[in-house]
DNA sequence: ATTTTGTAACGAAACCTTTCGTAGTTTAAA
DNA sequence: TTTAAACTACGAAAGGTTTCGTTACAAAAT
């Protein structure tokens, strides 16, 4: 499961927005870019077949809801780049992902929680 | 700039062993899945094209190099990750990279040590 | 009742990456 | 000198995603 950049697209603004139509999907992407109509239909279409996708036909409008909850999906993506980027390494990639840039405190608060939660696991409730 | 999965191979290849031959970089990419070697070659020339390598035509055997280092290329590939998935929210990416799996103390040392840094850059030499 | 609008379905084209066969050339071996 | 091996270059096919035109139908508007 590695949905393609528009498959992805799609998938967040499912998440976001909740159940859509093609024309809703479509409305909604052409807010940043210009897709036509049937193109959005093609790809949500090609969605359902490979299970990306649930859709209610019911209506003459079908309507589509995401069937993988963003977190699995975010993970399989990082995992990916994790394997064919840096060698398995997450502390590389986090490394990387810090490295130079600009993050705020709020963000570094963030993560800091999050390593405190990782240490806790490692310590592990006895 | 944003290498393919197999340019992408062939890169690291390269900046862990130096300036190869084809004919080296084709037998590497062999110790773990087959490729033809005439399949090897045209790629690392279309990636001489798009200037992804050098390559040296003195000898019979052309030898290629890399010019990008590598913490420009991940760090590129992370960030467009970052972009399209994470909506250019680095704690999220890290988070999400955390999150759940299983981290080594070592590993958490490093990011623990990234993070100081960080930090230092943020309330900053004034 | 007729026309217009909106939608699904389909097929094909365009584009990109990967793959490999073939031809031509240079070097090495017999 | 002739044959065999290694390499580059080229073209085209295969496989995947994205794009959109066209058709057919259903619903809504006139």
């Amino acid at each position: 499961m590695k949905p393609t950049e528009s498959e992805l697209e799609i998938m967040q603004i499912l998440w976001e927005y909740g159940p859509l139509t093609v024309r809703q999907v479509n409305d909604k992407l052409n807010e940043h870019r210009n897709v036509g109509y049937t193109t959005t239909l093609k790809i949500m279409q090609i969605m359902a077949e490979k299970k990306l996708l649930s859709r209610d036909t019911a209506k003459r409008s079908h309507v589509y809801s995401p069937i993988l909850p963003p977190d699995e999906v975010k993970s399989n993506i990082l995992d990916h780049v994790l394997k064919t980027v840096f060698k398995g390494s997450r502390s590389s990639l986090v490394v990387q992902a810090l490295g130079d840039h600009q993050v705020s405190v709020e963000e570094l608060d963030e993560i800091k929680k999050a390593i405190e939660e990782m240490e806790e696991k490692s310590n592990g409730p006895v």
